[in-house]
DNA sequence: GCCAACGTTGGC
DNA sequence: GCCAACGTTGGC
């Protein structure tokens, strides 16, 4: 059981789209660092990770989401009217996956990246280091436990609410 | 909108 | 294999 954190633009995916999506799951296209796809590659079913929005304020992690199904091909490498359109990569090896997740749980109110930053014992995380941009990123259990005791009464370990 | 930091590309 | 140029990310 590993701990995650997922970077999204909510202009392009938000915290509320998943909350209205079926199931409130969704597929984790378009990644395409090298670095981050390694780290889809290591997702295994059932863990967890931080949902986190970039670029719009405010920056902050919304919830938790469950991994429900491991990397396979992304299909929008293939398509060239995607954003996503890899046309390097070939369909007998492809070079980009994705993964599904589930919700499992809100943060109310959403943890700001003011707050995160706030937490003297997050020091080093990889989200609040100087020029980090990595879109998945691994989360260590205690930083992961730091972080659901921000808020008291958030969700509990394991992503269930209390 | 700015700009620092970073990853990728391509010439050599 | 180096490294300059370029494009992108993401905080502010």
């Amino acid at each position: 059981m590993h701990y995650w954190l997922m970077k999204t633009d909510p202009d392009v995916y938000s915290w509320r789209d998943l909350l209205a999506a079926p199931g409130r799951r969704t597929t984790w296209e378009g990644v395409r660092n090298f670095q981050a796809r390694n780290f889809l590659r290591s997702m295994r079913e059932g863990d967890l990770a931080f949902w986190y929005h970039s670029v719009t304020m405010p920056q902050a992690i919304y919830g938790v989401v469950r991994i429900v199904r491991e990397a396979y091909a992304d299909p929008t490498q293939f398509d060239p009217t995607s954003r996503y359109f890899d046309p390097a990569s070939q369909e007998s090896s492809p070079r980009w996956v994705m993964v599904e997740v589930e919700e499992a749980g809100a943060f109310e109110p959403a943890i700001t990246l003011p707050e995160l930053r706030g937490e003297v014992r997050l020091e080093g995380m990889e989200l609040l280091r100087r020029g980090s941009r990595l879109s998945i990123q691994p989360v260590t259990e205690r930083e992961w436990d730091i972080v659901l005791s921000m808020r008291e009464s958030g969700i509990t370990k394991g992503g269930k609410r209390p």
